[in-house]
DNA sequence: GAGCGCATGTAATATGTTACATGATTCA
DNA sequence: TGAATCATGTAACATATTACATGCGCTC
Protein backbone atom coordinates (compact mmCIF):
# COMPACT_ATOMS: atom_id res chain seq x y z
CA UNK A 1 0.00 0.00 0.00
CA UNK A 2 2.05 3.13 -0.98
CA UNK A 3 -0.13 5.51 1.46
CA UNK A 4 1.95 3.63 3.98
CA UNK A 5 5.37 4.58 2.29
CA UNK A 6 4.33 7.88 2.03
CA UNK A 7 3.70 8.10 5.49
CA UNK A 8 6.79 6.53 6.17
CA UNK A 9 8.73 8.51 4.41
CA UNK A 10 7.19 12.03 5.06
CA UNK A 11 8.11 10.50 8.86
CA UNK A 12 11.40 9.43 7.85
CA UNK A 13 12.80 13.30 7.30
CA UNK A 14 11.26 14.39 9.97
CA UNK A 15 8.61 13.36 13.10
CA UNK A 16 5.06 14.21 13.04
CA UNK A 17 1.65 14.59 14.46
CA UNK A 18 -1.46 12.53 12.10
CA UNK A 19 -2.37 16.14 11.74
CA UNK A 20 0.81 17.50 10.52
CA UNK A 21 0.85 15.26 8.07
CA UNK A 22 -2.34 15.56 6.87
CA UNK A 23 -1.19 19.60 6.16
CA UNK A 24 1.29 17.88 4.15
CA UNK A 25 -0.43 15.50 1.66
CA UNK A 26 -2.30 19.26 1.22
CA UNK A 27 1.24 20.54 -0.51
CA UNK A 28 2.52 19.58 -3.07
CA UNK A 29 2.77 15.88 -2.24
CA UNK A 30 -0.59 15.63 -2.59
CA UNK A 31 -0.81 18.02 -5.27
CA UNK A 32 1.28 15.63 -7.60
CA UNK A 33 1.80 12.21 -6.29
CA UNK A 34 -0.19 10.87 -3.89
CA UNK A 35 -3.60 12.64 -2.24
CA UNK A 36 -4.60 11.02 1.19
CA UNK A 37 -7.37 13.01 3.90
CA UNK A 38 -7.24 12.45 7.40
CA UNK A 39 -9.39 9.61 7.70
CA UNK A 40 -7.66 7.53 6.05
CA UNK A 41 -4.09 8.69 7.37
CA UNK A 42 -4.96 8.29 11.17
CA UNK A 43 -5.73 4.62 10.61
CA UNK A 44 -2.69 3.74 9.05
CA UNK A 45 -0.96 5.48 11.13
CA UNK A 46 -2.24 3.41 14.18
CA UNK A 47 -1.18 -0.04 12.16
CA UNK A 48 1.99 1.31 11.09
CA UNK A 49 2.73 1.90 14.76
CA UNK A 50 1.02 -1.59 15.45
CA UNK A 51 3.27 -3.71 13.06
CA UNK A 52 6.46 -1.57 14.51
CA UNK A 53 7.45 0.52 11.65
CA UNK A 54 6.34 3.57 13.70
CA UNK A 55 6.33 4.66 17.50
CA UNK A 56 4.96 7.72 19.63
CA UNK A 57 7.58 9.98 20.50
CA UNK A 58 5.80 12.89 22.03
CA UNK A 59 2.48 13.63 23.18
CA UNK A 60 0.95 16.65 22.77
CA UNK A 61 -0.84 19.22 25.12
CA UNK A 62 -3.96 18.32 22.77
CA UNK A 63 -3.51 14.60 22.42
CA UNK A 64 -1.41 15.12 19.57
CA UNK A 65 0.64 11.95 18.58
CA UNK A 66 4.11 12.56 17.33
CA UNK A 67 5.23 9.78 15.48
CA UNK A 68 8.86 8.76 13.98
CA UNK A 69 10.43 5.83 11.80
CA UNK A 70 11.57 2.95 13.82
CA UNK A 71 14.68 1.49 12.64
CA UNK A 72 12.77 -1.00 11.01
CA UNK A 73 10.55 1.28 9.52
CA UNK A 74 13.46 2.98 8.06
CA UNK A 75 14.54 -0.25 6.10
CA UNK A 76 11.38 -0.69 4.75
CA UNK A 77 11.36 2.38 2.94
CA UNK A 78 14.30 1.87 1.77
CA UNK A 79 13.48 -1.62 0.46
CA UNK A 80 10.66 -0.20 -1.26
CA UNK A 81 12.17 2.99 -2.64
CA UNK A 82 15.74 0.92 -4.01
CA UNK A 83 13.53 -1.92 -5.19
CA UNK A 84 12.03 -1.53 -8.94
CA UNK A 85 8.92 -2.26 -9.50
CA UNK A 86 7.93 -2.41 -13.03
CA UNK A 87 4.09 -3.70 -12.17
CA UNK A 88 3.51 -0.76 -9.72
CA UNK A 89 1.60 1.35 -12.31
CA UNK A 90 -1.41 2.63 -10.21
CA UNK A 91 -2.15 6.09 -12.09
CA UNK A 92 -5.16 7.64 -11.76
CA UNK A 93 -4.69 11.63 -12.84
CA UNK A 94 -7.93 13.05 -13.93
CA UNK A 95 -6.03 15.95 -15.12
CA UNK A 96 -4.33 13.81 -17.73
CA UNK A 97 -7.19 11.79 -18.34
CA UNK A 98 -9.20 14.89 -19.39
CA UNK A 99 -6.10 15.49 -21.95
CA UNK A 100 -6.04 12.38 -23.38
CA UNK A 101 -10.37 12.60 -23.74
CA UNK A 102 -9.82 16.13 -25.82
CA UNK A 103 -10.21 14.06 -29.33
CA UNK A 104 -13.34 13.40 -28.27
CA UNK A 105 -14.70 17.15 -28.60
CA UNK A 106 -15.26 19.47 -31.35
CA UNK A 107 -12.27 21.02 -32.53
CA UNK A 108 -13.61 24.25 -31.07
CA UNK A 109 -14.64 22.57 -27.70
CA UNK A 110 -11.28 21.12 -27.34
CA UNK A 111 -9.39 24.52 -28.44
CA UNK A 112 -11.06 26.26 -25.40
CA UNK A 113 -10.31 23.47 -22.72
CA UNK A 114 -6.42 23.11 -24.38
CA UNK A 115 -6.57 27.52 -23.64
CA UNK A 116 -7.96 26.63 -20.20
CA UNK A 117 -5.19 23.92 -19.67
CA UNK A 118 -2.35 26.48 -21.02
CA UNK A 119 -3.59 28.79 -18.60
CA UNK A 120 -3.72 26.58 -15.81
CA UNK A 121 -0.19 25.26 -16.39
CA UNK A 122 1.40 28.93 -16.83
CA UNK A 123 -0.11 29.98 -13.30
CA UNK A 124 1.10 26.64 -11.51
CA UNK A 125 4.37 26.88 -13.30
CA UNK A 126 4.89 30.67 -12.14
CA UNK A 127 4.15 29.78 -8.66
CA UNK A 128 6.37 27.16 -8.37
CA UNK A 129 9.04 29.08 -10.35
CA UNK A 130 8.63 32.01 -7.30
CA UNK A 131 9.79 29.43 -4.77
CA UNK A 132 12.90 27.47 -6.93
CA UNK A 133 14.41 30.54 -7.48
CA UNK A 134 13.93 31.55 -3.97
CA UNK A 135 15.95 28.38 -3.42
CA UNK A 136 18.34 27.74 -6.20
CA UNK A 137 20.82 25.96 -4.61
CA UNK A 138 18.99 23.19 -3.06
CA UNK A 139 20.73 24.06 -0.04
CA UNK A 140 18.63 23.27 2.93
CA UNK A 141 17.80 19.55 4.38
CA UNK A 142 15.66 17.69 5.67
CA UNK A 143 11.77 18.77 4.87
CA UNK A 144 12.56 22.20 3.59
CA UNK A 145 15.04 20.32 0.84
CA UNK A 146 12.45 17.81 0.31
CA UNK A 147 10.19 20.53 -1.23
CA UNK A 148 12.46 21.64 -3.22
CA UNK A 149 12.56 18.86 -5.25
CA UNK A 150 9.52 18.61 -5.33
CA UNK A 151 8.82 22.07 -6.86
CA UNK A 152 11.59 21.46 -9.04
CA UNK A 153 9.85 18.58 -10.27
CA UNK A 154 6.59 20.40 -10.36
CA UNK A 155 7.91 23.22 -12.04
CA UNK A 156 9.42 21.03 -15.17
CA UNK A 157 6.29 19.23 -15.35
CA UNK A 158 3.93 21.78 -15.40
CA UNK A 159 6.76 23.56 -18.12
CA UNK A 160 6.13 20.62 -20.02
CA UNK A 161 2.16 20.49 -19.36
CA UNK A 162 2.03 24.18 -21.12
CA UNK A 163 4.12 23.24 -24.38
CA UNK A 164 2.25 20.42 -24.74
CA UNK A 165 -0.83 22.80 -24.46
CA UNK A 166 0.54 25.51 -27.08
CA UNK A 167 1.69 22.73 -29.24
CA UNK A 168 -1.93 21.25 -29.36
CA UNK A 169 -3.45 24.45 -30.17
CA UNK A 170 -0.92 24.84 -32.89
CA UNK A 171 -1.64 21.61 -34.19
CA UNK A 172 -5.96 22.01 -34.24
CA UNK A 173 -5.34 25.61 -35.44
CA UNK A 174 -3.65 23.86 -38.68
CA UNK A 175 -6.18 21.20 -39.21
CA UNK A 176 -8.78 23.84 -39.27
CA UNK A 177 -6.86 27.04 -41.31
CA UNK A 178 -4.09 24.80 -43.35
CA UNK A 179 -2.88 28.19 -45.14
CA UNK A 180 -1.41 29.77 -42.07
CA UNK A 181 0.75 26.76 -39.72
CA UNK A 182 0.92 29.54 -36.70
CA UNK A 183 -2.23 31.45 -35.87
CA UNK A 184 -2.39 33.08 -32.99
CA UNK A 185 -4.92 32.63 -30.62
CA UNK A 186 -6.16 34.60 -27.70
CA UNK A 187 -5.46 33.01 -24.23
CA UNK A 188 -7.92 32.70 -21.46
CA UNK B 1 -16.95 9.02 -11.07
CA UNK B 2 -13.70 9.75 -13.59
CA UNK B 3 -13.74 5.90 -14.97
CA UNK B 4 -17.29 6.67 -16.92
CA UNK B 5 -16.16 9.85 -18.53
CA UNK B 6 -12.63 7.75 -19.09
CA UNK B 7 -15.02 4.81 -20.95
CA UNK B 8 -17.68 7.29 -22.53
CA UNK B 9 -14.52 9.84 -24.00
CA UNK B 10 -13.48 6.40 -25.56
CA UNK B 11 -16.41 5.44 -27.34
CA UNK B 12 -17.37 9.01 -28.08
CA UNK B 13 -14.20 8.50 -30.61
CA UNK B 14 -15.29 5.57 -31.85
CA UNK B 15 -17.66 2.49 -30.44
CA UNK B 16 -16.50 -0.69 -29.02
CA UNK B 17 -16.84 -3.53 -26.61
CA UNK B 18 -15.84 -3.83 -23.38
CA UNK B 19 -13.15 -6.29 -24.23
CA UNK B 20 -11.77 -3.42 -26.27
CA UNK B 21 -11.84 -0.85 -24.27
CA UNK B 22 -10.11 -3.23 -21.47
CA UNK B 23 -7.05 -3.11 -24.12
CA UNK B 24 -7.44 0.90 -24.59
CA UNK B 25 -6.92 0.63 -21.15
CA UNK B 26 -3.40 -1.19 -21.36
CA UNK B 27 -2.12 1.41 -23.78
CA UNK B 28 -0.99 5.20 -22.94
CA UNK B 29 -4.71 5.99 -21.33
CA UNK B 30 -3.52 3.28 -18.34
CA UNK B 31 -0.11 4.44 -18.74
CA UNK B 32 -0.36 8.12 -17.86
CA UNK B 33 -4.02 9.05 -17.26
CA UNK B 34 -6.45 6.31 -16.06
CA UNK B 35 -5.65 2.85 -15.17
CA UNK B 36 -8.91 0.22 -15.09
CA UNK B 37 -8.92 -3.65 -15.39
CA UNK B 38 -11.96 -4.96 -16.89
CA UNK B 39 -13.81 -6.55 -13.98
CA UNK B 40 -14.79 -2.61 -12.93
CA UNK B 41 -15.31 -1.45 -17.13
CA UNK B 42 -18.20 -4.09 -17.74
CA UNK B 43 -20.26 -3.26 -14.42
CA UNK B 44 -19.25 0.69 -15.58
CA UNK B 45 -20.45 0.09 -18.96
CA UNK B 46 -24.05 -1.61 -17.84
CA UNK B 47 -24.35 1.57 -15.56
CA UNK B 48 -23.17 3.49 -18.13
CA UNK B 49 -26.07 1.97 -20.67
CA UNK B 50 -28.91 1.88 -17.97
CA UNK B 51 -28.50 5.59 -17.52
CA UNK B 52 -28.77 6.37 -21.25
CA UNK B 53 -25.64 7.54 -21.78
CA UNK B 54 -24.30 4.38 -23.89
CA UNK B 55 -25.88 1.71 -25.74
CA UNK B 56 -25.40 -1.44 -27.64
CA UNK B 57 -24.93 -0.88 -31.25
CA UNK B 58 -24.21 -4.48 -32.54
CA UNK B 59 -23.96 -7.85 -31.05
CA UNK B 60 -21.22 -9.81 -32.02
CA UNK B 61 -20.55 -13.29 -32.44
CA UNK B 62 -18.78 -14.03 -29.08
CA UNK B 63 -21.63 -12.54 -27.01
CA UNK B 64 -19.48 -8.99 -27.73
CA UNK B 65 -21.57 -5.98 -27.31
CA UNK B 66 -20.31 -3.13 -29.29
CA UNK B 67 -21.15 0.30 -27.30
CA UNK B 68 -21.82 3.66 -28.80
CA UNK B 69 -22.37 6.54 -26.94
CA UNK B 70 -25.74 8.34 -27.47
CA UNK B 71 -26.54 11.83 -27.55
CA UNK B 72 -26.86 12.60 -23.95
CA UNK B 73 -23.69 10.74 -23.09
CA UNK B 74 -22.08 12.71 -25.74
CA UNK B 75 -23.49 16.11 -23.87
CA UNK B 76 -22.52 14.47 -20.41
CA UNK B 77 -19.09 14.13 -21.68
CA UNK B 78 -18.43 17.80 -22.92
CA UNK B 79 -19.91 19.38 -19.49
CA UNK B 80 -17.77 17.32 -17.59
CA UNK B 81 -14.95 18.19 -20.02
CA UNK B 82 -15.67 21.90 -20.47
CA UNK B 83 -16.71 22.77 -16.88
CA UNK B 84 -13.23 23.10 -14.71
CA UNK B 85 -13.20 21.76 -11.40
CA UNK B 86 -10.52 23.12 -9.46
CA UNK B 87 -11.63 20.45 -6.56
CA UNK B 88 -11.00 17.20 -8.95
CA UNK B 89 -7.45 16.27 -7.72
CA UNK B 90 -7.68 12.73 -7.37
CA UNK B 91 -4.17 12.12 -7.85
CA UNK B 92 -2.42 8.99 -7.33
CA UNK B 93 0.87 7.89 -9.02
CA UNK B 94 3.13 5.91 -7.51
CA UNK B 95 5.98 6.80 -9.87
CA UNK B 96 6.22 10.36 -8.60
CA UNK B 97 5.56 9.23 -4.76
CA UNK B 98 8.56 7.74 -5.36
CA UNK B 99 10.39 10.75 -6.44
CA UNK B 100 9.35 12.87 -3.32
CA UNK B 101 10.27 10.35 -0.87
CA UNK B 102 13.86 10.46 -2.20
CA UNK B 103 14.78 13.09 0.44
CA UNK B 104 13.85 10.52 3.13
CA UNK B 105 16.95 8.27 1.81
CA UNK B 106 20.71 8.50 2.16
CA UNK B 107 22.38 10.00 -0.31
CA UNK B 108 23.87 7.50 -2.13
CA UNK B 109 20.79 5.63 -1.90
CA UNK B 110 19.02 8.72 -3.60
CA UNK B 111 21.36 8.73 -6.21
CA UNK B 112 21.17 5.34 -7.23
CA UNK B 113 17.15 5.57 -7.20
CA UNK B 114 17.77 9.01 -9.27
CA UNK B 115 20.05 7.16 -11.80
CA UNK B 116 17.54 4.31 -12.46
CA UNK B 117 14.99 6.99 -12.88
CA UNK B 118 16.95 8.67 -15.11
CA UNK B 119 17.53 5.47 -17.47
CA UNK B 120 13.60 4.39 -16.80
CA UNK B 121 12.56 8.11 -18.42
CA UNK B 122 15.41 7.98 -20.97
CA UNK B 123 13.74 4.59 -22.09
CA UNK B 124 10.11 5.96 -22.14
CA UNK B 125 10.91 8.81 -24.03
CA UNK B 126 12.94 7.05 -26.61
CA UNK B 127 9.96 4.73 -27.30
CA UNK B 128 7.39 7.98 -27.78
CA UNK B 129 9.58 9.84 -29.66
CA UNK B 130 9.96 7.32 -31.84
CA UNK B 131 6.01 7.12 -32.06
CA UNK B 132 5.73 10.95 -32.44
CA UNK B 133 8.36 10.81 -35.48
CA UNK B 134 6.30 8.49 -36.94
CA UNK B 135 3.30 10.87 -37.54
CA UNK B 136 4.68 14.27 -36.83
CA UNK B 137 1.63 16.77 -38.46
CA UNK B 138 -1.24 14.75 -36.28
CA UNK B 139 -2.82 13.87 -39.46
CA UNK B 140 -4.82 11.01 -38.16
CA UNK B 141 -7.99 11.54 -37.08
CA UNK B 142 -10.40 9.56 -34.07
CA UNK B 143 -8.57 7.24 -32.37
CA UNK B 144 -5.37 7.16 -33.73
CA UNK B 145 -4.83 11.40 -33.53
CA UNK B 146 -6.41 10.36 -29.90
CA UNK B 147 -3.24 8.17 -29.04
CA UNK B 148 -0.94 11.10 -31.53
CA UNK B 149 -1.75 13.92 -28.80
CA UNK B 150 -1.54 11.74 -25.91
CA UNK B 151 1.86 10.44 -26.88
CA UNK B 152 3.38 13.66 -27.44
CA UNK B 153 2.15 14.74 -24.07
CA UNK B 154 3.88 11.72 -22.75
CA UNK B 155 7.05 12.38 -24.32
CA UNK B 156 7.15 15.43 -22.93
CA UNK B 157 6.69 14.58 -19.73
CA UNK B 158 9.20 11.92 -19.92
CA UNK B 159 11.91 14.36 -21.07
CA UNK B 160 10.99 16.72 -18.09
CA UNK B 161 11.83 13.79 -15.57
CA UNK B 162 14.17 12.29 -17.36
CA UNK B 163 16.26 16.51 -16.49
CA UNK B 164 15.17 16.10 -13.77
CA UNK B 165 16.15 13.41 -12.56
CA UNK B 166 19.53 14.58 -14.06
CA UNK B 167 19.66 17.91 -12.09
CA UNK B 168 18.62 15.88 -9.10
CA UNK B 169 21.82 13.95 -9.26
CA UNK B 170 23.56 17.03 -10.14
CA UNK B 171 22.57 18.82 -7.15
CA UNK B 172 23.39 15.82 -4.94
CA UNK B 173 26.78 15.48 -6.42
CA UNK B 174 26.72 19.09 -5.40
CA UNK B 175 26.20 18.56 -1.74
CA UNK B 176 28.66 15.61 -1.38
CA UNK B 177 31.65 17.09 -3.56
CA UNK B 178 31.33 20.62 -3.90
CA UNK B 179 34.92 21.84 -5.25
CA UNK B 180 33.55 20.00 -8.68
CA UNK B 181 30.22 20.92 -9.34
CA UNK B 182 29.11 18.36 -12.07
CA UNK B 183 30.65 15.08 -11.37
CA UNK B 184 29.57 12.48 -13.72
CA UNK B 185 28.27 9.65 -12.31
CA UNK B 186 28.34 5.87 -13.74
CA UNK B 187 25.13 5.21 -15.24
CA UNK B 188 22.50 2.21 -13.97
C1' DG C 1 -17.35 32.45 27.12
C1' DA C 2 -17.69 32.22 22.20
C1' DG C 3 -15.49 30.92 18.23
C1' DC C 4 -11.74 29.12 15.76
C1' DG C 5 -8.22 25.97 14.77
C1' DC C 6 -6.03 21.84 16.59
C1' DA C 7 -6.43 16.89 16.83
C1' DT C 8 -8.40 12.53 16.37
C1' DG C 9 -11.67 9.37 15.38
C1' DT C 10 -16.04 6.13 13.61
C1' DA C 11 -19.55 4.52 10.29
C1' DA C 12 -21.71 4.17 5.99
C1' DT C 13 -20.99 4.22 1.44
C1' DA C 14 -18.52 4.08 -2.80
C1' DT C 15 -15.02 2.29 -5.40
C1' DG C 16 -11.35 -0.78 -6.91
C1' DT C 17 -8.61 -5.18 -6.96
C1' DT C 18 -7.82 -10.08 -6.79
C1' DA C 19 -9.27 -14.42 -7.38
C1' DC C 20 -12.40 -17.25 -9.31
C1' DA C 21 -15.48 -18.71 -13.02
C1' DT C 22 -17.47 -19.65 -17.55
C1' DG C 23 -18.00 -20.48 -22.30
C1' DA C 24 -17.28 -19.44 -27.33
C1' DT C 25 -14.26 -19.33 -31.40
C1' DT C 26 -10.13 -19.59 -33.92
C1' DC C 27 -5.93 -21.65 -35.28
C1' DA C 28 -2.39 -24.99 -35.41
C1' DT D 1 -8.42 -31.64 -30.23
C1' DG D 2 -5.91 -28.79 -27.41
C1' DA D 3 -4.20 -24.24 -26.60
C1' DA D 4 -4.71 -19.44 -27.09
C1' DT D 5 -7.47 -15.64 -27.31
C1' DC D 6 -11.91 -13.53 -27.19
C1' DA D 7 -15.50 -11.99 -24.11
C1' DT D 8 -17.97 -11.33 -20.02
C1' DG D 9 -19.04 -11.83 -15.48
C1' DT D 10 -19.46 -12.64 -9.84
C1' DA D 11 -17.77 -12.61 -5.03
C1' DA D 12 -14.69 -11.53 -1.46
C1' DC D 13 -11.72 -8.46 0.04
C1' DA D 14 -9.10 -4.15 0.39
C1' DT D 15 -9.13 0.58 0.17
C1' DA D 16 -10.90 5.41 -0.02
C1' DT D 17 -14.38 9.07 0.54
C1' DT D 18 -18.08 11.47 2.81
C1' DA D 19 -20.58 12.59 6.53
C1' DC D 20 -20.80 12.66 11.18
C1' DA D 21 -18.81 13.22 15.80
C1' DT D 22 -16.07 14.75 19.77
C1' DG D 23 -13.28 17.53 22.74
C1' DC D 24 -9.31 20.44 23.94
C1' DG D 25 -6.84 24.93 24.12
C1' DC D 26 -5.94 29.40 22.60
C1' DT D 27 -7.29 34.06 21.63
C1' DC D 28 -10.34 37.89 21.62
Amino acid sequence: MSLSYALLGLLAVEPASGYELTKEFEGGLGRYAWQASHTSIYPELNRLAEGGLIEVTHEGVRGSRTYAVTPAGREALREWLLTPRSASRRVRDERVLRMFLLSALEPDDARQVLHRIAGHTAEEADRLRKICAADPDLSQTGREGFGRLAAEYGLRIYEAGHDWALWAINQLDKTRNPRSSAEPQGSE
